[in-house]
DNA sequence: CAGACTCCCGGAAACGTTTACAGCTATCGG
DNA sequence: CCGATAGCTGTAAACGTTTCCGGGAGTCTG
């Protein structure tokens, strides 16, 4: 009975042992032709020889063990229904896929302990890097990103000492363009639709519209301000209330999902847009381009941070040591149909990146 | 110089065994009390406060390779934008949720390359199991399916034969679903935009849309079918191209992206819809929802699908000998303004999914 | 022909966990 | 008071891979 180590695993799959074992090897010479290096001609045919028979195909996570790394980096975010993650995540694949990682991204749904086991889990080493762009953030859960063994990035605003890589926006600044812009055009009575107040953009873009409207010394109308959810659904139901309450001659929305939901409440509501109603989103997604009338909507370069974030994360898999940076991208502003007097009910261009941007 | 063994990783985090030398116990000892199992009162005092003292994170790459599981699942589609693996994506996530894994995403972006990548890479046990949703199929491709070492289900048209637990739908009976209705409602030029034709869904598509019309006794005018991808900009460029070309009365599309590019083309080029051009999506996303009006669409029942393939792949991670399973879900039409004669143009209903459905 | 150098190979140690097993102490029942 | 039993503990083996290191064989150089 002197045997010393089984040479497939529990339910039957060859190991490096078996191959090597048939190919009459050592497990260190298997090892080596299956990496591709080194081995005699004749050591290499056998080893591939054998390995072709049993079906070798080598443990992932052994490997890993070993070498430190696992080829993965992941990305979690709120809401993957979401396109402005969509864009994000397109790209920071694009970065990622050039250093030979793959891409893993996970929803968090917006449930913050969901976020935090998602941390513990994957951030121990099943990845090699993680990006997160969470819409609340608690201590425990900063505490948590700082704590990781891998390299994390954060996309999005976040308390000014925290510890960590971050790619942020001005989405105040963002608001205020937005803003600027209905006003240079001649509306007064300017709505604005936002997310949950408890979230870190939601309470970022109040303020951001509360003080441009001060700005331009309009004075303050609360019956202009609805709240809702980040989604479709919420943004119909909270435009539907605003315009039961009061007749606003421009809406803001805090993202395009709002945008397009206040779109189907102003048109179900008769309203006509831009003439009647003026309508800028956020987020500046590919939906708004989707809607008819097309709509402006504030770009908070989501792609270009999603960018960013996957060069820092990158930069900091090669160099654990580095400082924690933080980098910043500017808001600019795409004018569309639904908030152009100018352009009358326009044929959408097809070069559709092209119209007047402003920053 | 007689040291043993380093009790620290390489990049100087701690492991079992700081924690144990700290706590004065073996490492045995140590590892039970952090996985809450035994250890007497004393002893997991010091443990435990060993491992705080040092902020010990266990490294689940190495519990992974003793325990044989990772606790994660991936599914794998073409391309995240697209609502109808949202929707999908959700489904399996509330399942797979359920067991106290973790859902991991990842977009192959249609390179078949990529998906095969991703097979070799995750499936060599960095997950537990994988769902696969491609829309090409090669035969290595679907030869690294079946070798796959971890469960895999499938989800869409596969080969009769293939050894892989599937869930499908019937794409063509649900393009006839869509003429059907069309041709009910007295509409006889009905066009097709289609997405490309070397895809199983395209082709499944295609030839549903032209054995319905046979079954109709229409003769299919070839000007009436344009084909591009599966996706809003290639779809509004088809339509574009087909008005060009013709004056169908009807338009049923591949999916719900391309029928939201024909709603812009058509409205773009003056045509009423439903009262000039009844439309018809596919996929039924909250997309066919968000439009003004809002889009008729077939159903193919993507999130019973998801809920499916999911429950079907726990089942096999349970049970691995398990023979391979094929499912099946029909499709269904969920009548909306885009196609209705009767409802003018409507306000939308709060509680969306409950318009005439007719499987 | 001796030495240096190159190449290839196998043994064994790592990577950081979990866990089977055996030994020890203390308690309990008879 | 002795044997059985229960509860903890530590040693060591596993999980499946990569890689360091030393030895052997062959080739080249002087």
């Amino acid at each position: 009975m002197g045997r010393k180590r089984l040479q497939e695993t529990a339910d039957g799959r060859p190991t490096v042992h078996t191959v090597a074992a048939r190919a009459g090897v050592s497990i260190a010479s298997a090892s080596r032709v299956l990496n591709g290096v080194g081995g005699s001609p004749e050591t290499v045919r056998k080893v591939r020889a054998a390995a072709a028979e049993v079906g070798y195909v080598p443990n992932a996570i052994a490997r890993s063990l070993q070498s430190q790394r696992t080829g993965l980096v992941a990305l979690a975010v709120e809401d993957i229904g979401n396109p402005v993650y969509v864009q994000m995540m397109r790209a920071i694949e694009a970065v990622v896929a050039s250093s030979g990682r793959q891409l893993l991204v996970h929803a968090t749904g917006g449930r913050i302990d969901n976020e935090t086991a998602l941390l513990r889990r994957l951030a121990n080493r099943y990845v090699d890097g993680m990006i997160v762009s969470p819409i609340r953030v608690t201590d425990d859960h900063l505490a948590a990103l700082v704590a990781s063994p891998v390299p994390v990035v954060v996309v999005g605003q976040l308390g000014a000492d925290a510890a960590v890589d971050n790619v942020r926006t001005d989405s105040r600044q963002g608001v205020a363009l937005a803003v600027d812009h209905l006003v240079a055009t001649g509306r007064r009575r300017i709505g604005f639709v936002n997310g949950p107040l408890d979230t870190v953009p939601g309470a970022a873009r109040d303020a951001g519209f509360r003080a441009a409207l001060a700005r331009h010394g309009i004075t303050l109308d609360e019956d202009l301000i609805e709240v809702g959810d980040f989604q479709y659904a919420a943004g119909r139901a909270a435009a539907e209330r605003l315009l039961a309450r009061t007749a606003p001659d421009a809406l803001v929305c805090a993202n395009d999902l709002i945008a397009v939901g206040a779109l189907h409440a102003l048109l179900a509501a008769g309203r006509r847009v831009p003439e009647d109603v003026a309508l800028v989103g956020m987020d500046d997604t590919e939906l708004a381009q989707m809607m008819f009338p097309q709509l402006s909507s504030v770009s908070l370069g989501s792609a270009e941070r999603g960018r960013r974030a996957a060069e820092l994360l990158l930069q900091r898999i090669a160099e654990p040591a580095l400082p924690p940076r933080r980098e910043q991208v500017l808001p600019s502003l795409a004018v569309r149909a639904s908030s152009s007097p100018t352009l009358p009910a326009p044929r959408p261009p097809s070069r559709p990146s092209s119209e007047g941007v402003i920053s």
